[in-house]
DNA sequence: AAGATCATTCAAAGCGATTTCAAATTTCGA
DNA sequence: TCGAAATTTGAAATCGCTTTGAATGATCTT
């Protein structure tokens, strides 16, 4: 069913149905409606090649995933989140997945050539990114999930992470803490940095001294975070509490204090990051587990907004958000123990 | 930079390049050579859009998800799997949500009226599922990952969900245990049904009665896990050992089976069916969890692969795979505690 | 040396939509 | 009632590629 069967179904020519469809306001309002009734009965959808090659938008966002590592359960969230707001607009997700940092930066000059996107959604930048740099360079519109230190005006959503391990860390120092761990991400990543600042601030403003031995650069996986808190449990003085970066980390960490003997919101505290997993609670966890709280899946609905807006002419440089983040107290955080 | 410019760059006809560029014979070497190197120099990229109309293929594979539930952990390694596949034959990967299933039909209907992809990946069908019906009436390939009863040819790949429950199920009974509670999927999908039918042909193999109280559906998550497992444990006699459906559901289990005061391993056994996360290690875990493991991610490669081979022509009634389960016996599954 | 064959190249016709520009019809004002 | 303006429709150009069918030389046969 083409736009021109439809047409000569009913007796109209194509430049009229597709006015007609298209909303355009020189068309009988009586034409119109037959257009569409008859449309809809008939089932017809324009191709979406010809469409895109007549308009020049390709109706598609781009998400380039650095695959094994970045297609995790965060992710998937703020793709479901992205998902629901794209579809709203009929706006498809097309998403391809590179091995390598070189391939990541072809991959985005092959999209840009071929221009099968809109626009694109960058993650995790650094804090001065060289795929921001090439985004720039190609006149690619894009949203930076996150920041960069970078000085030309982008458009970007990020959460605050620096504020939120801040109270995180002060809160622990409140409660007497002074062997703090830092389960924190790759380091090169804006937000690695970015905690790592609110927690030497934290400290520095209590005047607690900083142990580089407390502070780990790591994957956000169950693994890693049992692995290093395994050994960091070994130091003596141990650490008290522990701030993991991620819940994955955080059921490590869960993993290598029970093994050690000891008893989480007792004998020693934890706050994770908590980037709200439907599949997995902290409410529910036992004990449940204090964090630090931003849903991750909001994000994508929100960064979906904003490459709207971005598509429909709003500067970049007008566009920024800082999302706040929550500290929910539950009962992996107490006071230290004697 | 159009065919056109390159072509005339070249001094060259449209034709003679985009022969020379798409391989075709009849071009002479020392052209070809020619254009290839001044298109590589100059990144020169056919207009996807323009090449989709021409050639009337999208070179794009469409997957459609119920937003939240279908879009968590196992989706996204499954994701990862299939994007790398398609990247090396550079398709690329459409994705839609929808919040409910009417939508999902009306999103089918869609991408197969706009042409937008080349075939579709459907997942965790049902016993009789009208997705898989209408799109044969639609006439879109498609691959299935999982299983129908229904009678038409169609390609699909799926794990032995019934051999792999069944062997985890003899595998306790032998230990000695009687009352193993299964926490399965969702009613209704296929996978389900077919580890119920493991599960019930291991107990009747071993003349075991059955027991409803034993058997649960729910979804895949840490939650529902520790709800239900809370509640059966307060069953006496109690369960002696669980099956669970996912990594996710091990960990709510888990979490119960702890708050009751019982040790996993000695008190009450568990395996648990691992997708294989590489955030969640079953091999990592504290007791270490025994599973029955499948990755989900090398099925989506191989998924990858079977679009391929529909695509050039495979009857679909010869694309069939049936993936063997292993079962890991680790720490978490023991004899049955006197 | 002429006709047949082969190897290359190109002009132009699609693919299925949107959009420009022009034409036909209605409506309106005096 | 007639010309102007407004409303409504349509023919044809366009987007950037592939592909058909024809044309041009070069090479081969005899």
């Amino acid at each position: 069913m083409r736009l021109k069967d439809l047409a000569e179904h009913l007796g109209l020519s194509q430049t009229t149905v597709s006015r007609a469809l298209n909303g355009y306001p020189e068309v009988n309002e009586a034409t119109r409606l037959r257009v569409a009734e008859t449309a809809a009965r008939l089932g017809y959808r324009p191709n979406a090649s010809a469409l895109r090659l007549a308009t020049g938008r390709s109706g598609a966002v781009g998400v380039v995933l650095r695959g094994a590592e970045e297609l995790g359960p965060h992710m998937s969230e703020f793709l479901a989140g992205l998902g629901a707001r794209m579809a709203a607009e009929e706006m498809d997700i097309l998403f391809t997945t590179v091995d390598s940092p070189q391939d990541e930066l072809a991959a985005y000059r092959r999209i840009a050539a071929s221009q099968k996107v809109d626009a694109v959604i960058l993650h995790s930048p650094k804090l001065m990114d060289e795929r921001v740099k090439l985004l720039m360079e190609l006149k690619i519109p894009f949203v930076l999930h996150g920041r960069t230190n970078m000085t030309e005006p982008m458009a970007w959503l990020d959460i605050d992470n620096t504020g939120a391990m801040e109270r995180a860390t002060a809160h622990l120092l409140d409660l007497g803490h002074r062997r703090i761990a830092l389960f924190n991400g790759i380091k090169g990543r804006t937000f690695t940095e970015h905690r790592e600042i609110g927690y030497l601030a934290a400290l520095s403003a209590r005047g607690v001294p900083y142990d580089p031995a407390l502070m780990a650069n790591l994957p956000f996986t169950d693994e890693a975070g049992f692995r290093v808190a395994q050994a960091m449990l070994e130091q003596r003085p141990r650490p008290t509490a522990f701030l993991a970066g991620s819940m994955m980390t955080a059921l490590g960490i869960f993993r290598a204090i029970r093994q050690a003997g000891l008893v989480l919101g007792k004998d020693v505290s934890m706050i994770a990051h908590d980037d709200v997993f439907p599949y997995l609670n902290a409410d529910n966890m036992y004990p449940s587990m204090s964090t630090t709280r931003s849903s991750i899946r909001q994000a994508g609905t929100r960064i979906g907004e904003l490459i709207m807006q971005i598509l429909a002419g709003k500067p970049a440089e007008d566009v920024h958000e800082l999302w706040p983040v929550e500290l929910v107290l539950r009962e992996s955080s107490g006071p230290v123990s004697r």
